[in-house]
DNA sequence: AAGCGATATATCAATTTGATACATGGAGGA
DNA sequence: TCCTCCATGTATCAAATTGATATATCGCTT
């Protein structure tokens, strides 16, 4: 088999705080998580069947508020799997940056060419790197309060991160131009 | 459809310095590029056929040295695919981290827990590291000479991401060692 | 009343993973 | 010499996931 779905612990994450639809949990996931992690329907909706029927979550209808949908939340079951999964400490990290991809072929074609790859990388870094400081901001005005530290690191995560990937895009460009003028 | 098929690209890019067997093929993916991408046997077998049906890579029998395999290399056709790729600037870049996952639910235990998962983590980031700097190390002694640059450029990445991890875990232990007393 | 964007659920083909199966070559030890 | 183990090598499969698409409703604005 291919994994256990991971897919069952970001749902059950989110359904650990408050219940929620479908479509509520992929706008949680395009939200804050985002950035270290993804989730689409294809995956959300078997998913939320699936642990439907193993006990995990509850189903429950509703209309109150406006059209007709399904809330789901968590259960003892649920909790106890979430719970054991954050136990264990093991985790797989997985990076898949297809610029860099692209920079280690670069010998193929001109070094304009890279240099452009990787000022397209840096363009997209420096306006989700904003983002997050933002996120910064308002999380450390509320930081002594509850459990938002969580929430916190993640962001504090991706702005380490994200400098870093600045710093490095100035070296590269550099270290390609001077190539540049050599050849 | 889900996307387009990315370890073409790979496998093209690979082919583009010499022919190469689907094992070869494999082990040069869990080399150097393994900290960027991967690709398993079950996606480069499949892809290798495909490609052959198209005309991007040519497939010969060789049994010279021992024995029996195959042998790729890439065509005209495929060297234009692998330069259109390269030549588009716009790039998926991917993060899933399931440590970032684990301290965003961090809040459903208790907070040791999470610093051990971060530990994990640190000493994985370490080890690569280690790794990453003797890569550096070989390469910087030959990076006049050819098109090393671009796997230079990308061990470097791979250092300023990592040191910058571990900064980080250092900084959120330390937050939430400070929140562990004020509870 | 019409139009539009957000809400909401669901399914599908294509891609990829990770596991597994199977077979051969060569190196080293008994 | 024979045996065992490991690296080489090709291949396939179920499960997970993506990204696209289909379908329908709600509420707001014009």
């Amino acid at each position: 088999m291919a994994n256990e779905r991971k897919i069952d612990m970001v749902i059950l994450g989110l359904l650990s705080h408050e219940p929620l639809t479908g479509y509520d949990i992929k706008k949680r996931i395009d939200g804050a998580i985002r950035f270290f992690w993804k989730g689409s329907f294809g995956s959300i909706y078997p998913a939320l069947n699936a642990m439907e029927k193993d006990g995990l979550v509850t189903k429950e209808n509703s209309s109150e508020s406006g059209r007709e949908k399904i809330v789901y939340a968590i259960t003892s079951s649920g909790t106890a799997a979430l719970t054991a999964w954050l136990k264990d400490s093991q985790a797989k990290n997985e990076l898949k940056y297809e610029t860099l991809l692209k920079l280690f072929f670069g010998g193929a074609v001109d070094k304009q060419t890279t240099i452009h790859t990787i000022e397209m990388f840096e363009q997209n870094v420096r306006q989700e790197l904003e983002l997050l400081k933002r996120y910064e901001q308002n999380l450390s005005r509320v930081l002594e309060q509850q459990d938002h530290v969580y929430y916190y690191l993640t962001v504090t995560f991706g702005i380490e991160t994200y400098e870093g990937y600045l710093r490095w895009c100035e070296k590269a460009k550099g270290v390609l131009r001077q190539k540049l003028k050599n050849v």
